[in-house]
RNA sequence: GCGGAUGUAGUUCAAUGGUAGAACAUCAGCUUCCCAAGCUGAGAAUGCGGGUUCGAUUCCCGUCAUCCGCUCCA
């Protein structure tokens, strides 16, 4: 609590991010929409567009690539969204997602049954008896397989995509050949029934995760822990939120979930205050040993070499994709002055952005748009490259500033005769002329892949 | 779920109980135009539903959505 009072502080000293550029920006160039806009919306939804599409798949794209492509001990599945009951009884779901929840007649405010002293006095005014009846609230959306609602057919859709991994740590132990500590990582998507969602695209009932499940000797726990929370703030330092604005918060023993042996935050200096990006837990042995003892099979590893027969412990980082690509957005944000005049611009990491490359011909003279073309095929070939021929080349570079594209490539008519083309960059806005032969591997320098 | 505020072109705003106007953005044309140039033209809005009224974008009710606070938050 006290650490929230302190980020407020820094808050007020920090440059002005304002959410609603953010918001209306993505809204603008086609980040992200309100779902349903036509039919009045959809609380909690929200769709990408067709910047916003490439942007999270980039996000994505970039976990992956450090958390899997990268390293020889982690491997990556793809689990299904609907599971039966079981595996949530299992998994502590079906018990701990559920709150009896009762309203009070009198004053309007409601409480969770099981946190009240008495179950016939309000709290909240002091009434008694004006309790409505207690109504569960389950945060998992439930949904029915096949034509017959009802008991038997009743499943859930995922809260988290963490059970994926467990429920088939046997399979992939099996056929990827991999042994503790190895990890299994997984991106999709999960539901959660909020009561309360909302600032944009933080809390959303339908959100995107970046999980990995990493399995290691009961007694290393505590060290890849430490190794994992090291790790993942690095990776958001990395593709370029500044340090600042990011920070690592241990949980304090009565904030722990009730699997946890010890959780970090990796949080973000959000407009309105420290969100959480991603939660690194150890969740010790706690969810192979549920789904061994609930499923009767044998969830654990033995090792050969040592003799020993162990059910591995877990650390978990989790993240959340759709707010991780939030803050990147927010942390990208920056106006500046080119000529005397303001523009709008977004740093993002190339990694992240949409384009990397936008090819702009000077004129949309029939002269040259066959070359800006050919140019476009052949970087497009490599790279997801815009093109733009529309209004003038000033208006363009802003166009492409304001969406985050590092490069952009102009064809003139000198090009026509020199086999030359310039390349703008956007941070700077500086020029260089590369021959048409040397511009992929200049290109390659300068976004670094 | 409670309380408060808000809802007008893509965006930001304006106006009115008598049929909505601008800026920027977008599109088309002209200009051989390397940092939001100019000129001409075009498309584009009162969240949705109901009520009062001769007439509602304006007043009332409901609803949906957003923001702030509370509550909640694996």
């Amino acid at each position: 609590m006290s650490e929230q009072r302190g980020a407020d502080v820094v808050l007020s000293t920090m440059p002005a991010k304002d959410l609603d550029q953010i918001v209306n920006l993505c809204k603008r160039r086609g980040f992200v929409y309100p779902s349903a806009e036509i039919y009045g919306g959809f609380r909690s939804s929200y769709d990408y567009g067709p910047l916003g599409a490439l942007m999270l798949r980039n996000v994505k794209d970039a976990w992956v690539r450090s958390m899997v492509q990268q390293r020889d001990d982690v491997v990556l599945i793809d689990a299904a969204i609907l599971a039966p009951p079981a595996v949530w009884e299992a998994s502590g779901h079906l018990a701990n997602f559920t709150d009896p929840l009762v309203d009070c007649t009198a004053c309007k405010q409601r409480f969770r049954e099981d946190h009240l002293e008495d179950r016939n006095v309000c709290p909240g005014c002091g009434a008694t008896g004006t309790f409505t009846e207690a109504r569960a609230f389950n945060l998992m959306f439930k949904t029915y397989a096949g034509p017959v609602e009802g008991a038997g057919a009743e499943v859930y859709l995922r809260p988290e995509t963490a059970q994926g991994m467990f429920v088939n740590f046997a399979n992939v132990l099996q056929t990827s050949r991999k042994k503790p500590p190895f990890g299994i990582a997984q991106v999709g998507k999960s539901f959660r029934n909020e009561i309360t969602p909302g600032n944009f695209i933080f809390r959303t009932r339908e959100f995107e995760q970046m999980e990995l499940e990493f399995f290691v000797p009961p007694a290393d726990g505590p060290t890849w822990y430490e190794y994992w929370c090291s790790e993942r703030l690095g990776w958001y330092q990395g593709l370029g939120i500044p340090s600042e604005m990011l920070r690592l918060r241990a949980h304090d023993a009565d904030e722990l979930s009730h699997y946890s042996a010890g959780t970090s935050d990796v949080e973000f200096l959000f407009p309105w205050g420290w969100g959480e990006l991603e939660g690194i837990a150890q969740r010790t042995d706690y969810d192979l040993t549920q789904h061994a003892t609930h499923s009767g099979e044998k969830l654990d590893y033995f090792d050969q070499a040592n003799n020993e027969r162990y059910v591995p412990y877990v650390i978990e980082p989790a993240a959340g994709a759709t707010r991780t690509m939030a803050a990147f957005l927010l942390a990208a944000y920056d106006e500046d002055e080119v000529g005397g005049e303001a523009r709008t611009i977004l740093r993002l990491h190339p990694r992240l952005a949409p384009f990397k490359v936008a090819v702009l011909p000077l004129s949309k003279k029939d002269t040259l748009t066959p070359l800006a073309k050919q140019v476009h095929r052949w970087l497009a070939d490599r790279y997801m490259v815009d093109y733009d021929d529309t209004q003038s080349i000033g208006r363009r570079y802003r166009r492409q500033d304001e969406i985050g594209t590092p490069l952009c490539v102009t064809v003139d008519f000198e090009s026509l005769d020199d086999g030359a083309v310039t390349i703008r960059d956007r941070d700077t806005t500086d020029q260089v002329r590369v021959p048409l032969d040397a511009l992929l591997g200049e290109i390659q320098g300068r976004l670094g892949f």
